[in-house]
DNA sequence: GCCGTTTTCGGCCCGACTGTTTTCAGTCG
């Protein structure tokens, strides 16, 4: 996929722009690279396809950037940007992940001292010539070094299951504040993006300015970036920066709608207003100078002439003229998502990830009752994966009696035991050629298969792309765990088709996984609306190792969420008949 | 440079904070 390494020269191209003071070309540039980015197709293949007019089909790409794509695509360059870096060598990008530092700063510091890149950023610092630059000072200067030393001790971004545990645990501590009549968390963790960036409070209080001091002066603060009298942000001692303001109590749901973002749907959100001849920001929605909603954030929706929508949707990739649609009472409205309560079993649980002596299956079990579920499915590593303790062909069939006999036991036992039911899956290898490493027969005895890719991550889009699509067209096979094979900041997707792997897991049946996994999420939001769009059934499991990783599901469900997705889409809302069902088809 | 149930030309989201100025530019979210 060259989306992503064309968006980002779109985006450096912004950068250039904005040091040349050129006036909203920059957005424009800013605005192709996301529509490029946010794509769900491949710019090469929609290229070979469709040629030159396919191109403009790409949000926020005309004439101009489309032959620009082009270019790039035919020659691997675009001479635009490349007369950019000749005029101005520096790694803009990288320069301009220091706080505090812009396109335009980045200029200016190339033009007087020829500095490129952050290690000469650094030097000139430390010998105190970036202070004599105009419009520079000392406190300038002292913000660069420190900006740097931060960008080199943090890589910048946090797995959602990483701080939504911390989010929540400051959060608790906030609210216990007498001075915090009212708290929320916007952001993008309001918005359960997979990746989060820094924490978002909002408060209501009468007394701002003691907020603000008890905010900077809380436990595991390490530095104050800012403070004024209704805002203020800090860094923490585990890594991440976190924001408060606080709002006037008139204004908190605009400012909760404000500071949920995301930034694209907020930008759209005001374009509407100025259509209607109101002013949308922070403070609310105001018609010349009175004031017509605020308060509350589904007011401020309702007057823009739409339903509020649930934040994991607000990406502006089309909730917004759902929820206009529904406003109107016309078809094709808001999701139905998924609701966090909607799971009723998780079928990706390893039991024997440790060889331990005790009774993991019925552990699982019991934990997963106690999670509320109906069912849970076993299914261990199979043979291919020997550091995983993958069970051969004899072990599975002992693992399936196994379960039989747990089940049995449970069904004579009392309420919620009894109609508790244990499912034995596997999750099998998909080899290199597609084939599964386990016997038909055995698959076959199973309640369900899973399958994955778990070794040859770098294989060719085409191979890679027939290797799954063979495996899914096994009968046995009924789950693709991790589709996409992703690591979130470690490990790229595998090279496959997208398009393809959905048309052939419709024709064949098959769920794709959304694997709630903190560092997998896998598939991606964008991934999980083009599975739905095109009526692949799919399931939300966890892939645990330990009952303690049941919980992971809620991530995997605000994915799905994130995804457009319904109760109607996820085969694990069903009741086990109605999955056993789906299994053999 | 893009885009259009008011437009193929004339618009393009908006406010807080900082640091540098002496009324504001740059950056951020």
């Amino acid at each position: 996929m060259k989306n992503q390494e064309i968006a980002r020269i779109l985006y450096e191209i912004a950068e250039y722009l904005e040091m040349e003071g050129v006036a909203f070309k920059p957005r424009a540039y800013n605005k192709a690279g996301l529509g490029l980015e946010t794509f769900n197709r491949d710019v090469e293949d929609l290229y070979k396809e469709e040629g030159f007019k396919g191109l403009k089909k790409i949000p926020g790409v005309g004439e101009s950037i489309a032959q620009k794509i082009e270019e790039y695509l035919k020659t691997g360059k675009i001479k635009y940007y490349e007369d950019f870096k000749k005029k101005i060598p520096s790694s803009v990008e990288a320069l301009t992940a220091v706080e505090g530092v812009g396109p335009r700063k980045v200029k200016i510091i190339y033009e007087e001292l020829g500095i490129k890149n952050l290690d000469e950023l650094e030097k000139a610092a430390e010998e105190g010539k970036i202070r004599k630059l105009p419009g520079f000072g000392e406190k300038t200067e002292k913000n660069i070094l420190e900006g740097i030393a931060f960008l080199k001790r943090e890589k910048g971004r946090f797995l959602l299951g990483e701080i939504l545990p911390t989010a929540r645990e400051v959060f608790a501590k906030l609210e216990k504040l007498k001075e915090v009549e009212k708290l929320s968390m916007g952001g993008s963790v309001r918005r359960m993006k997979d990746t989060i960036g820094d924490l978002d409070f909002l408060a209501i209080s009468e007394n701002p300015e003691k907020v603000m001091d008890l905010f900077v002066s809380m436990p595991g603060v390490v530095r104050v970036w800012g403070k004024g009298a209704t805002r203020a942000s800090v860094h923490m001692s585990q890594g991440f920066d976190m924001d408060i303001r606080v709002i006037p109590r008139k204004s908190y749901g605009s400012a909760l709608q404000y500071f949920t973002g995301s930034r694209e749907h907020n930008i759209h959100l005001r374009k509407i207003a100025i259509e209607k001849g109101l002013k949308l920001n922070e403070y609310g929605v105001f018609k010349g100078q009175e004031m017509v909603a605020g308060e509350d954030e589904e007011e401020v929706y309702k007057v823009l002439g739409m339903n509020w929508m649930a934040p994991e949707l607000r990406e502006n990739t089309g909730e917004i003229e759902a929820a206009i649609r529904e406003a109107q009472g016309k078809p094709d409205g808001l999701p139905k998502l998924i609701d966090y309560k909607d799971i009723k079993g998780d079928l990706h649980y390893h039991s024997r990830w440790q060889e331990s002596d005790g009774t993991p299956i019925e552990e699982a079990a019991l934990a997963a009752m106690d999670f509320g579920y109906e069912y849970i499915g076993i299914s261990e590593h199979t043979k291919a994966l020997k550091i995983e303790h993958g069970l051969d062909e004899k072990q599975l069939l002992h693992h399936i009696s196994e379960i039989e006999k747990i089940n049995s036991r449970l069904s004579q036992g009392s309420g919620k035991q009894s109609k508790f039911r244990i499912l034995s899956g596997c999750e099998a290898n998909i080899m290199q050629d597609g084939s599964i490493d386990i016997d038909d027969k055995v698959l076959a005895g199973l309640d369900y298969v899973i399958a994955g890719v778990h070794s040859k991550f770098k294989m060719p889009v085409e191979k890679m792309t027939g290797r799954i699509i063979k495996a899914m067209e096994n009968p046995h096979v009924d789950i693709i765990s991790h589709p996409t094979g992703r690591l979130i900041m470690k490990r790229e997707e595998y090279q496959i088709d997208v398009e393809k792997i959905l048309e052939a897991a419709r024709g064949t049946k098959t769920a794709l996984e959304i694997n709630s996994y903190p560092e997998r999420l896998d598939m991606k939001d964008v991934y999980i609306k083009r599975a739905r769009e095109e009526g692949v059934k799919m399931i939300i499991n966890t892939d645990s190792h330990i009952p303690s990783q049941l919980h992971y599901i809620e991530y995997g469900i605000s994915q799905a969420r994130r995804g457009w997705a319904e109760k109607e889409d996820i085969i694990n809302c069903w009741p086990v008949e109605k999955l056993l069902k789906f299994f053999n088809e």
